[in-house]
This record gives C-alpha cells, sequence and structure tokens, in this order.
DNA sequence: TTCGCAATTCGTCATCCGGT
DNA sequence: ACCGGATGACGAATTGCGAA
C-alpha cells in the first residue's frame, strides 16, 4: 500500500471523532492526582484507553481497506468489459476498412 | 479423527502527519 | 512542541482444508 512517506491512500476518509467506546470512562482532572500510585494508575488507565482506540481504529481502518479493494476490483472488471468491446470494435473496423485481396 | 500447513484475522507497536 | 488519528509491519491466534 501507500508508503510511509507517500500520498494518502484515496480509500482514507478523516472523519471528525466523536464519542468515546463504551465502556470508557473519563479521569478525574489531573489536578486531584497525588501519589505515585494514582498516577501509576492514571498511566494504566490511559494506556488502556489508547489500545482500546488504537484496537478500533484499526478494525476500521481494515474495513475501509477491504471497501477500497472492493471498489478497484469492481472498477478492473468494468474496464476489461470496456477494453474487449473495444477491441472487438477495432477488429470490426479493419474488416470493414482492409482492402480486398482477391 | 487428527495433524500439518497456508491463509486470514486480530492486537499491538512504531511512525507519519495534520491540527492546535 | 505536543497530541491524537491513520496505517504499515509484525507476531500470535484462529480458521479452512486436504492427507494420513
Amino acid at each position: 500500500m501507500a508508503a510511509a512517506t507517500g500520498d494518502m491512500p484515496t480509500y482514507q476518509i478523516r472523519a471528525p471523532t466523536t464519542a468515546l467506546p463504551q465502556g470508557v470512562v473519563m479521569a478525574t482532572s489531573p489536578g486531584s492526582l497525588h501519589s505515585p500510585q494514582q498516577l501509576a494508575q492514571e498511566a494504566t488507565r490511559k494506556r488502556e484507553l489508547r489500545l482500546m482506540k488504537n484496537r478500533e481504529a484499526a478494525k476500521e481502518c481494515r474495513r475501509r481497506k477491504k471497501e477500497y479493494v472492493k471498489c478497484l476490483e469492481s472498477r478492473v472488471a468494468v474496464l476489461e468489459v470496456q477494453n474487449k468491446k473495444l477491441i472487438e470494435e477495432l477488429e470490426t473496423l479493419k474488416d470493414i476498412c482492409s482492402p480486398k485481396t482477391d
């Protein structure tokens, strides 16, 4: 697929993020954190939240990619039919235009 | 039935890139 | 500069299938 430094794949649609995944609870405000234990808990919570979001993002990314590939495949099918017709048409015109050698 | 293998799916990490 | 979303890469888990 697109190289890391390449252009954006056409199947990517950047949508604004809205709701949090179900079951995710916002943390208390940072100002209310004190002990190292609380800080550690907060770090763990943040990590779990990040993993959960990335998991969902990966699913969505793969879904879009599949859709994109399907779309490309159906376009290939259409173009193949079109190409076949054009080749046939060309052969017909060649027959009509070629001088009779006889 | 079960074993081995290939293909597919999934979760995670690393990185890039755009927005603030 | 920092943050967060998108995605490629990778390894682990799962699935499907033919051979024994």
